[in-house]
RNA sequence: GGCCCUAUGGUCAAGCGGUCAAGACACCGCCCUUUCACGGCGGUAACCCGAGUUCGAUUCUCGGUAGGGUCACCA
């Protein structure tokens, strides 16, 4: 067989060598241990919190080393591609800080290593594809969808491997005329890859993984397809030729990846590419009705949906944080020592990273949040705040607004000094937990105490009432409230009731109890003195009569 | 089913041949306290099973078991 003729006869269009590109593409010019690394998402537009784990990883190996970061769209398969996609990419990526140096953007390729879309780079695969053809070591294969079954059929009859491989691979032995004429009579057929592995007995090959250590599997032995009847590589032997010409060095993906290495080991191998770092991550996993573990479902579950915590309205520094505390298990430890550096300053190590799947936990999102929340100032919570009720709660826009800057004060109830409350978990959460400074949304939750009857309720408001003076300190004020609390027969001291609670019906917690939920609706609040001075004296006076009365 | 990955408390996890097996979240109790929150103190709770190597295995090896992944002209 004439290899040449073969490969002129399939690609008669491409004249570029493999060489031509790569000094087209020349190995970067970079730092000392400067990565590169890349994002390479299919432009489903889809980004999702696996997406953004492993991006995070790429993000903080390239920036720690001064490498590059780029992303490329894996847009090889017509089907899967969605209007727009590129910039929800970015916009979803961006909004938790993380950002590229290079690669596709809404304007187009920013970079010396493009086309970054995979779809303008279909001459550069064929040219890499042909000079397998002549080599030998990739061929056409006119086997229709059904005859791929068939065959599949009958091995798994024989219980042998499914797939195209050896003898079970009839286009390895096309002679050239025959396939001539097969061309000539149109009929549609892929390129594959004329696999050097042994299908009886494949040898074992070994992989060092960044993230796993020594991996070890046999080698790859199937006829993968290079090349589909469009003429569009796979994602194969894409990711071989973009990796390489673009020169990664860290390869990250899902571990989902794993079980297809041996066929990327050898496309490096035939292709002559040294092979970068693979660098495969746990997965995200979840818990489901049964007990058992499994992967995030993108259909199933909510939390997998990065719009789930826009739309909750988490900070993007909370889901870095508590994505940091997941990627790297002595991240906790390190926020704990430096409470105030930017997380940037972590070093982050592949090392430390775990291999197996973590379990998504949203107890300890919140947790990290309420930490990462209480650092925000108030002014800038505001914002956050304001900028989140924009897209998701427009109707409470206005209400916000009209705060002005007592928004700051409300926010910063109890959140300053060195014991600080931790409120805060969420936008969504914040404006539940403020509701009550806003008529529109204030409103009654919880019941008096049972210590507290109704006459006392009534008793005791309208005393709170009369001796109510706008202008007390918080000592003045609640001397008063003890006071009321002793003439009604309430201790004046919760343990004083302890001690002797046949004495009395009560203690003054649950008389501040009962003006506090005069006042905000609920039966816990932060300092009711502190809410009453942003309430203002009118509102404070309005909202105990309209409980009295009802 | 083949191949591969994984296996320490409910969850995330330190550990890397000898430890009373860290820590964080959650949970419970106590303290602080006008409620809650914060904070402090304390508590419940774990090395999947079986062989082997070794004076000694959570740690090394092998074999099970369990969970996960993957077996496309999708990525």
């Amino acid at each position: 067989m004439d290899y040449n003729r073969l490969a002129d006869l399939l690609f008669p269009a491409i004249t570029k060598t493999p060489s031509d590109y790569e000094t087209a593409y020349p190995p970067r010019d970079l730092p000392k241990g400067g990565r590169v690394t890349r994002l390479a998402p299919s432009p489903t537009g889809f980004i999702h919190l696996g997406n953004l784990y492993g991006a995070f990883v790429d993000e903080r190996l390239a920036s720690q080393s001064d490498g590059v970061f780029y992303l490329r769209i894996e847009d090889t398969d017509e089907k899967r591609f969605v209007e727009g996609a590129v910039d929800t990419v970015i916009g979803s990526l961006d909004f938790f800080g993380i950002t590229f140096d290079e690669g596709a953007t809404k304007e187009g390729d920013v970079g010396e290593y493009g086309p970054y879309f995979q779809s303008s780079r279909k001459e550069l695969y064929q040219c890499f594809v042909k000079k397998l053809v002549e080599k030998g070591l990739a061929y056409p294969c006119f086997l229709t969808e059904e005859e791929v079954a068939e065959i599949r059929e009958t091995q798994e009859a024989n219980k042998e491997t499914p797939g195209i491989y050896g003898k079970y691979a009839p286009g390895r032995d096309l002679s050239l005329e025959e396939i001539q004429k097969r061309i000539k009579e149109n009929q549609g057929y892929v390129i594959r890859l004329r696999s050097g592995g042994n299908p009886e007995n494949p040898e074992e090959i070994s992989v060092e993984d960044g993230i796993r250590g020594l991996l070890t599997m046999p080698e790859n032995f199937q006829d993968v397809v290079i090349l589909k009847a469009s003429g569009m590589p796979t994602y194969h032997f894409a990711h071989v030729c973009d990796d390489h010409l673009m020169r990664t060095t860290h390869v990250v993906r899902g571990e989902e990846w794993l079980s297809s290495l041996p066929i990327h080991v050898e496309l490096f191998q035939v292709l002559d590419f040294p092979l970068p770092i693979y660098c495969h991550t746990a997965v995200l996993m979840k818990l489901d009705e049964n007990g058992n573990r499994r992967k995030l479902s993108k259909r199933k579950d909510p939390e997998l949906s990065l719009g789930f915590y826009r739309e909750r309205g988490y900070h993007p520094t909370a889901v870095r944080e508590y994505l940091l505390t997941i990627l790297n298990s002595n991240y906790e430890e390190w926020r704990m020592a430096n409470p105030d550096l930017p997380g940037e300053d972590f070093p982050f190590t592949m090392e430390k990273m775990s291999t197996s799947g973590a379990l998504f936990d949203l107890n300890k999102l919140n947790d990290v949040s309420k930490d990462t929340l209480v650092k925000i100032p108030a002014p800038q919570l505001a914002f956050f705040l304001m900028e989140w009720a924009k897209i998701y709660r427009p109707e409470i826009l206005p209400a916000l607004a009209d705060c002005g800057e007592t928004l700051f004060a409300i926010l910063d109830l109890g959140r300053v000094g060195d014991k600080p409350r931790k409120d805060f978990v969420c936008a969504s959460q914040i404006f539940d937990f403020i509701g009550y400074f806003f008529d529109d949304y204030f409103k009654e939750e919880d019941e008096p105490p049972a210590e507290t009857p109704t006459e006392d309720v009534k008793a005791i408001l309208t005393a709170y009432l009369d001796t109510y003076d706008h202008g007390d300190d918080q000592s003045q004020w609640f001397d008063k409230i003890r006071t009321i609390a002793q003439d009604l027969g309430y201790a004046a001291k919760p343990k004083d009731y302890k001690k002797n609670p046949q004495d009395y019906k009560g203690h003054v917690g649950h008389v501040s109890t009962v003006i506090r939920l005069a006042l905000v609706g609920r039966s816990q609040s932060p300092d009711i003195w502190e809410i009453q001075q942003i309430l203002g004296e009118p509102k404070v006076r309005q909202r105990i009569t309209d409980y009295i009365k009802a």
